[in-house]
DNA sequence: ACAGTAATAGGAATTATTACTACTTATTTT
DNA sequence: AAAATAAGTAGTAATAATTCCTATTACTGT
């Protein structure tokens, strides 16, 4: 991968938040230092970004949020304000049980529990 | 909610499948008994179904699914052929621990264990 | 400095989904 | 059972997120 100032604008980006920015936020905040930058840019970015293992693509509903955060962490999502919250949870030891009972070889697990913040309840 | 052929149909092509069908799979599937029916009464009646509780929505990347299967369980999903297979993990005490560490009340889990099925290792 | 090729801007195209509207049908009232 | 009423439908237009296309630009190795 060629080295490209806007690709290094857009991983700045996704790496000064915490707020799993969708791909129009970025967008918005990447044409304040690279006005005629373009949407298909960015996306086309973010997705070499993911594929090199740079940043992390997850989903939230149906749209695609960006994450710089690559240690396997879960997301709490509250059901009020919509925030999307990084959390580590205590690892069990659920690839071996897959692994056993369903012969199936995990990856990666994704997890998003559905509730309520502590600033919304 | 009023009685109504079509929705009666969508429910029943959903509850006769473990493939977690998309609302186009839905479509071409009930276009076989309904000729006439359009995609929006098929997203419509799905989003009703879903309110009331007779069937769940899940995101799969992008795109919504649709799952009869109504117990809190989980999704192995395919890198290579795509499928999600639906599991029951042991509950572990996820929801205590996120409310005792983060103060944040769970509601539902959402867990996909991303990797390959027996079929394609 | 130049050739080769990856990356870009800008816009068109695609995909999934929702919204709108005039007509139809299930239910309720009489 | 006919009329009233309101939910549901088909068909189509609109929207939103994302990808694709193309002529041009900018790194990089020689």
């Amino acid at each position: 991968m060629r080295y490209s100032h806007q690709r290094e604008l857009i991983k700045e980006i996704v790496y000064s938040t915490n707020s799993h920015p969708t791909a129009d936020w970025i967008y918005v905040e990447v044409k304040k230092s690279a006005p005629n930058i373009s949407l298909g840019t960015v996306y086309r970015n973010l997705k070499q970004l993911n594929d090199e293992g740079i940043i992390r693509t997850i989903y939230d509903g149906s749209i695609a949020r960006y994450d710089w955060n690559q240690d396997s962490h879960d997301h709490l999502k509250c059901k009020k304000c919509g925030n999307l919250i990084d959390v580590q949870l205590p690892e069990t030891d659920i690839k071996k049980t897959v692994k056993k009972k369903y012969n199936f070889e995990v990856d990666d697990v994704e997890m998003t529990l559905i509730g309520t913040c502590n600033e919304h309840t």
